[in-house]
DNA sequence: GCCGTTTTCGGCCCGACTGTTTTCAGTCG
């Protein structure tokens, strides 16, 4: 059973308890899902290795826990939350993903009216029997129903390439307004999350009834949630819930470390607090009713005797230990990036011309990039073979020739076959300035064969980078099963590339596989998988996804200056 | 149910807003 089969089961098991008023094991039960969850490991080799003692290595794991995960993987299935379910035959999932709905709620309406599922829920609630349940009126009834709709139109979480852009607009116009002093938006936009369920925006004003005001007037707002002086929340048209807090100047720093999160963050920062005597909150660092610190986040970081934490790496990863210790990494920088090493043009599956990727690269700041078209594997594409590569590689002198200011290298995308062989003869690749290599086909190979096709490939002495390993496709496609640590290792040992690839429903590898291939030492470039000119500046989610994989600039290669970065590829 | 610069018990982060109330529980972040 996968890891997140089995956090699913934990995380079900925290909703029954809840139902149930249990205090604490919900949580507990809930940060074994999660600790299950970041887990790169299958749980299930962890306990091949040394058994249910060996599972409690796992944070949040302790004697009742293993025992839990032992006989799930024995047998397939937990008699303890079998129980659970028959004593309430509900589906807690479904139910409680409806918002406004929680476990109280779900007991509510199954002790009254017998309801177990969505489906029975949006009945009763057309039908108008939720309204008169003790603690539910008609604004509730009406609530779940835009809830359930909200659902069913597949609502949830957003790539954060896709919404950005719309958040800066709106956290450019509130700025803008009166009486408003400052703006920032806060929680996984800021902390750069691949995907965000949500946007939290902060201003500063004394006069919050205008700022708030507007906020609900914008053209983009579909629904008001709730609105007061301090909070007020709205979803908007594109389904997304965007949140906006007034918080006075002397709490903006707490506030948004607060409301950057993460909540796990926080809460490890509130335990620091704790040990001191002291009292965090949205306000302020508090010493009894002293306010000690709270302007800004930096006051804050240093009061609790810690070095300023980047919101990239705000995931309680270690980060605070670090921070402690004042051994946090020296981040790689948005702007760090001199080149861009996958770009596709109309030779295969892009847009644009050569000339007009590079222009657009070069107005960009890039000093450099590679042209990377995909080759005859994928013949979906036009994919090049020898005779092809070559013509473009004399298209590329030619353009050089003409072109200032940025430097245009020989690539291509080339597919890694079933076998661990390349679609392209070494001769050709001979001639080529970077050689990217790609999984494009035979997705569903087992673990063993994928990682020996891929490492195989690898080993290509002309073979320079890894294109997105794991070949994910955010909320579309599970990455293709492969051990990571495997192919970390063996492009240390084959001085292989690994690439963060950039592009928004990619970003590939993901943070924790860079954290892994940074401890061993191996190089990474961060490219953006442009398909048209409108791409390249998706490089920025790439640096994001880099820092909250803790890179530091010199373990990214393309933010050196050409010379080098050629000197770092297997063929200088 | 977990965990330990308060270790084998006694804690476990904190506050805003809504709805349905008449003092607060539930939900959310």
């Amino acid at each position: 059973m996968r890891n997140s089969e089995i956090a699913q089961i934990f995380r079900e098991i925290a909703l029954y308890l809840e139902m149930q008023e249990e205090r604490f094991k919900p949580r507990a039960y809930e940060k074994v899902a999660y600790a299950l969850e970041a887990l790169e490991e299958p749980v299930t080799e962890i306990y091949q290795r040394g058994g249910a003692k060996e599972l409690r290595s796992i944070p949040g794991v302790g004697e009742a826990i293993a025992e839990k995960i032992e006989e799930i993987i024995k047998t397939g299935k937990l008699k303890y939350y079998d129980e659970l379910r028959k004593k309430t035959p509900v589906d807690i999932r479904g139910l409680t993903a409806i918002e406004g709905v929680g476990p109280k709620s779900v007991k509510v309406l199954y002790e009254k009216l017998g309801i177990t599922g969505v489906g029975e829920l949006e009945q009763a609630a057309r039908t108008g029997k939720i309204r008169g349940l003790p603690r539910f009126g008609e604004k509730m009834q009406q609530k779940i129903l835009k809830g359930i709709e909200f659902l069913k139109q597949g609502g949830g979480r957003f790539p954060l390439g896709s919404v950005l852009p719309l958040i800066a607009e709106i956290e450019k116009r509130l700025r803008g307004l009166p009486d408003v002093e400052a703006v920032t938006v806060a929680g996984s936009v800021r902390r750069r999350k691949e995907t965000i369920g949500d946007a939290d925006f902060l201003a500063i004003s004394s006069k919050p009834e205008g700022i708030m005001d507007y906020f609900i007037s914008m053209p983009e707002v579909m629904h008001v949630h709730g609105k007061g002086m301090t909070k007020t929340m709205v979803k908007l048209k594109n389904a997304m819930d965007v949140d906006l807090r007034v918080v006075p100047k002397e709490s903006f720093g707490a506030a948004l470390c607060y409301f950057t999160g993460s909540k796990d963050h926080n809460v490890a920062l509130r335990r620091i607090a704790q040990e001191k005597g002291l009292k965090l909150n949205e306000y302020g660092l508090f010493r009894g009713e002293k306010r000690i610190a709270g302007e800004t986040e930096e006051e804050i970081y240093q009061a609790l005797g810690l070095s300023y934490v980047p919101p990239e790496l705000r995931e309680n990863q270690g980060e605070v230990e670090a921070a402690r210790k004042g051994e946090l990494p020296a981040l790689i920088s948005y702007g760090d990036l001199r080149g861009d090493l996958q770009i596709q043009t109309a030779w295969t599956d892009g847009a644009n011309s050569i000339e007009e990727m590079a222009g657009e690269a070069k107005r960009l700041g890039l000093e450099y990039i590679a042209i990377t078209d995909h080759t005859k594997g994928l013949a979906m594409t036009g994919g090049s073979d020898e005779k092809k590569l070559l013509r473009q590689m004399e298209a590329i002198d030619k353009i050089n020739q003409s072109l200032k200011g940025i430097k245009i290298l020989k690539g291509a995308e080339v597919n890694i076959n079933k076998d661990g062989t390349l679609d392209i003869k070494d001769e050709a690749l001979k001639k080529l300035d970077v050689v990217g290599i790609a999984v494009h086909s035979h997705f569903n190979l087992p673990r063993k064969e994928m990682t020996e096709r891929v490492t195989k490939a690898m080993r290509n002495p002309h073979a320079d980078i890894l294109f997105h390993p794991t070949g994910r496709v955010i909320q579309k496609r599970e990455p293709y099963d492969v051990d990571m640590d495997a192919i970390i290792k063996t492009a240390k040992e084959t001085g292989t590339v690994l690439e963060i690839d950039a592009y928004p429903d990619r970003l590939d590898l993901k943070d924790e596989h860079i954290r892994k291939a940074v401890e061993a030492g191996v190089k990474l470039v961060i490219d953006s998988d442009a398909h048209s000119v409108n791409h390249i500046r998706f490089l920025e989610f790439g640096v994001a996804q880099a820092r909250r994989g803790w890179a530091r600039k010199k373990d990214v290669i393309n933010t050196r200056p050409l010379k080098d970065f050629l000197r770092c590829l297997k063929h200088p």
